[in-house]
DNA sequence: CGCCATATAGTGTATATGCATTATTAAAGG
DNA sequence: CCTTTAATAATGCATATACACTATATGGCG
């Protein structure tokens, strides 16, 4: 019969990083949709152009694969991309899958978003301090791995 | 032209908070949501329910504050827990606003699925250890501040 | 050559998210 | 009492997310 009372829904509320995750994830997703509206850009589109111009010519399941997101959610997110004409997916269809690549109208965009994305990470450097926000960037890769072992490390820097 | 190489991106994508943010996001909430399903719950049905508990009596609006939510995405998020009975949404309209509370049947389910939260959360703080866990959450709650000043704590322990 | 196992891409459905906008309602002022 | 004003809830639209399932193509094997 329940014997929860506010305080103790606070407390769980307060120690769930699941709440603070998709929070955080909002806040920031909230933060760089505006910076890139202007653009006609969203946050994850930045994000997945990025993606795919890191690992030019992967196919659909590597890139889902790294950036830990599942292949039929990617799947209709490259469609969009496509249709706009910023991301190109061809190649050998089956076994070898679509290569995912940016075209130069795909190019020509991110090299207006990516100063506007270097102003927001400035700024957010700015807010948190520069030596907190690569301490943040770590504690949500090992709450990612944590949360999904199986996982590679999300789109690490490799050298 | 787009001096952009396949390194040059994957920096970027290392240095993103917001690709970092998103991904453990969902990373998160696939594990709580493989959790929950037993129970025909999502992780963000759980938050919200857990959210509406802790402040039991606030309205839709200050919720939506504490949670980092925007208030149309919670408008609808509410009634879906509504249409399943788990929460009720009365009183006085217009300014005072609607009043969230929990039904039995909402406590009782909330009753079932807390425990299952805490061997969860158990299982989390094994793999990262108990100290980093604490750590990634005062992490997430800098950046999500960082990110938008104006936002609250989002449901930080009031003690 | 044709069948089968496997991997890959895509659909159907449901939830989650937020901006722009509309509907509703309570309080304030004359 | 009526009108204006402001706050609140809800809707339209588009994107994002993932599980269950389907479609398709590839490569191996008899």
């Amino acid at each position: 019969m329940s014997g929860f009372d506010p305080h103790a829904f606070r407390t769980i509320a307060a120690e769930c990083p699941g709440f603070q995750a998709r929070a955080t994830a909002r806040a920031i997703t909230r933060y760089h949709n505006a910076c890139f509206r202007p653009l006609g850009l969203t946050a994850e589109q930045f994000s997945l152009m990025v993606g795919i111009g890191a690992t030019e010519g992967a196919t659909l399941v590597e890139l889902a694969l790294s950036a830990g997101v599942d292949t039929t959610t990617l799947s209709r997110n490259i469609q969009n991309l496509e249709k706009r004409g910023w991301v190109c997916a061809d190649g050998g269809r089956g076994r070898a899958g679509k290569r995912l690549s940016l075209t130069v109208l795909g190019r020509n965009l991110l090299a207006d978003a990516i100063p506007v994305w270097r102003q927001a990470q400035a700024e957010l450097a700015r807010r948190l301090g520069d030596g907190d926000l690569q301490w943040a960037r770590r504690a949500l890769s090992a709450l990612a791995i944590a949360a999904e072992p199986s996982s590679p490390g999300v789109l690490e820097d490799a050298e």
